[in-house]
RNA sequence: UGGGUUAUGGUGUAACGGUAGCACUACAGAUUUUGAUUCUGUCUGUCUUGGUUCGAAUCCAGGUAACCCAACCA
């Protein structure tokens, strides 16, 4: 059976130029700016500029759009590559924007000569003044008739350092009256004497995006420049100057950015996160990063079937971030070595097995036939999960209570005979009988329990830090709430506790995927040291019962 | 009050004038030594008003709503 999956829109214009010839294949580029780290939106931009490319028989560079020198940074760069390498995407070449700040100067220069540009005085108040509003028309600098000789003079000094920065601009000539707002002489250089992580001190006048990143796509040959929808005005300004510099026709197409629940995706409010240490940095297995993502355990695997579930269309969306996390189980249910580790322990005490003696049961480590085995030990005294004991429970309760049976995973049904309590009422020790023949895998008591329980022997058990995680914020969309989005921090988003765990567990490395059985997916954190090991919560399991209490 | 863009179940996304489909979620059931997984089933949708047509989610006109545009940010 063949299922013919339906293509996005913007395949269907590839798959459309490739036919009518206008390609004979396709070049699409990534182009971060190196001011931040990358975001689970930026991968829905990647694995569609890569993947198109790849499908379509092209290629995509990776193109660096460093025109700010005052925001940019080595340190995005190369969290930029890392992030991207994970994600199991090659570009072609590694470029930036300021490889062309020559061409870019020579291609100011031929505006001028053609009339389509000038340098302008004014201030950057005086400007915007001058620009008018989206219901006004503007008005024209006076200065937008210079002559060409003195546009050369002046852009070449501005070049040459003999202005301040804001001194003076250069500006498109194109219409004040232009219902687009971008198209009322759009500045397009200024002067910032800085210094820019690539060029130095080289320059002291920089492109702005709208001079830089048409100019690169075209410069590169790029066949279908893929934007966000916020661009969609700047295509116009992106075409025209296309067409006065005469260089090759890129053409833009814009989609809807990802939203996700529960989460922020914008690089300043992640920033903020970061820089007010609500989060420990920016790969906080909480943050919305690529980093803190990878950290958290989510493999590039699930991040590719998220993006291939949600689509590329032209409208806004909120996608639920319980989706991502389908995502994740769906592979990791696959991969992740299942772990016996006991969240919040309770004793429990198997009164009719010998004490000091001890065993060793296999479990499988994985869910489906032919899985891997590992041993475990068992013995007279266990750890096992508070919230799996209840003194007093309903008729749906299938899990342990004075007078019932459970089964303990890869072991033994036990009963629970009694219990001991502090002078709270607290629960501190469970004390059970095991039914020896019901051993896992040889079982002949021919009993039927309902629950099976996970359980790690007190004697072999390993103290083991997680750290559970839970949304950031309380809200959906708390990028778009009423006040600032950080009312909105969920101050439970993480709990670390220490749990007895397997011994297995002792040797984790830091790529290893986890279940831990019953709770959740878990991998090691780069916190953890070898004699202290320190366990993320990815995602937990699904869990119906909870749901229904 | 100018210009641009978009409206399909709770959330995403298809259907390109001819049966509104798929996924997630939710709910119900079966299986289960993970209340997981797996399997089966159920609920819920074309923004609105007109028009064209044998036939409209799709084409046309008018409304309505949401988002974007007045950085020397990208």
């Amino acid at each position: 059976m063949t299922e013919e999956k339906s293509l996005n829109f913007i395949e269907e214009i590839v798959e459309s130029d490739l036919a009518s010839g206008k390609y004979k294949n396709i070049v699409t580029r990534f182009p971060p700016e190196p001011n931040g780290y990358l975001h689970i939106g930026h991968a829905k931009s990647i694995t569609l500029n890569f993947s198109l490319a790849k499908k379509y028989g092209g290629y995509t560079n990776l193109r660096f759009d460093d025109t700010n020198p005052v925001t940019e940074d080595i340190e995005y760069v190369d969290s930029i590559k890392d992030d991207i390498r994970w994600l199991g995407f090659e570009w072609k070449q590694e470029l930036y924007a300021s490889d062309y700040f020559d061409q870019l100067f020579q291609f100011a220069l031929k505006l001028i000569k053609e009339g389509y540009a000038y340098v302008d005085d004014s201030t950057s108040e005086e400007i915007a003044t001058m620009k008018g509003t989206p219901t006004q028309p503007g008005v024209n600098s006076p200065f937008r008739s210079r002559s060409v000789e003195e546009n050369i003079s002046l852009f070449t000094q501005m070049k040459d350092g003999k202005f301040k920065d804001g001194e003076k601009v250069l500006r498109a000539k194109i219409d004040m009256s232009h219902t687009n707002m971008l198209m009322r002489d759009p500045v397009i250089y200024r002067i910032k004497h800085a210094h820019h992580h690539r060029t130095g001190n080289q320059w002291c006048i920089y492109p702005m995006y709208d001079f830089a990143h048409g100019q690169s796509d075209s410069i590169e040959n790029i066949t279908h420049s893929i934007c966000t929808l916020e661009f969609v005005p700047h295509r116009e300004l992106y075409d025209w100057l296309i067409q006065k510099l005469e260089i090759f026709p890129s053409h833009q197409y814009e989609f809807a950015r990802l939203n996700m629940t529960y989460t922020v995706m914008s690089k300043r409010k992640l920033l903020q996160l970061v820089n007010e240490k609500i989060v420990a940095g920016w790969d906080d297995p909480r943050m919305s990063t690529i980093s803190g993502f990878r950290r958290r355990g989510y493999t590039p695997e699930s991040i590719h079937l998220f993006c291939e579930k949600i689509g590329v269309a032209r409208r806004e969306n909120l996608i639920d971030i319980g989706l991502l996390e389908f995502c994740l189980r769906e592979h990791l249910n696959k991969i992740a070595l299942r772990k016996m580790v006991v969240l919040d322990p309770v004793k429990l005490i198997i009164t009719n097995y010998p004490e000091g003696q001890s065993e060793t049961l296999t479990s499988e480590d994985l869910h489906g036939e032919n899985s891997p085995i590992r041993n475990i030990p068992f013995s007279r005294e266990l750890w096992i999960e508070q919230e799996d004991f209840l003194e007093e429970p309903d008729k749906k309760w299938f899990r342990l209570a004075p007078g019932k049976m459970v089964r303990l995973k890869s072991a033994y049904i036990i009963q629970c005979d009694k219990v001991e309590k502090d002078n709270t009422g607290k629960v501190t020790e469970i004390h059970c009988s095991y039914i020896p023949n019901s051993k896992s895998g040889n079982d002949q008591s021919g009993l039927h329990v309902k629950g099976t329980i996970h359980w790690v022997s007190v004697q072999h058990a390993i103290d083991i830090e997680v750290r559970l995680y839970d949304r950031l914020f309380t809200i959906e969309d708390p990028a778009n709430a009423e006040g600032d989005f950080k009312d909105y921090i969920n101050p439970n988003s993480l709990k670390v506790k220490t749990a007895k765990a397997e011994p297995s567990l002792a040797n984790s490395h830091i790529d290893d995927r986890y279940q831990f059985i019953r709770k959740g997916y878990f991998c090691l954190d780069s916190d953890a040291k070898p004699q202290s090991p320190v366990f993320n919560l990815s995602v937990s399991l699904k869990d119906t019962f909870a749901k229904k209490k």
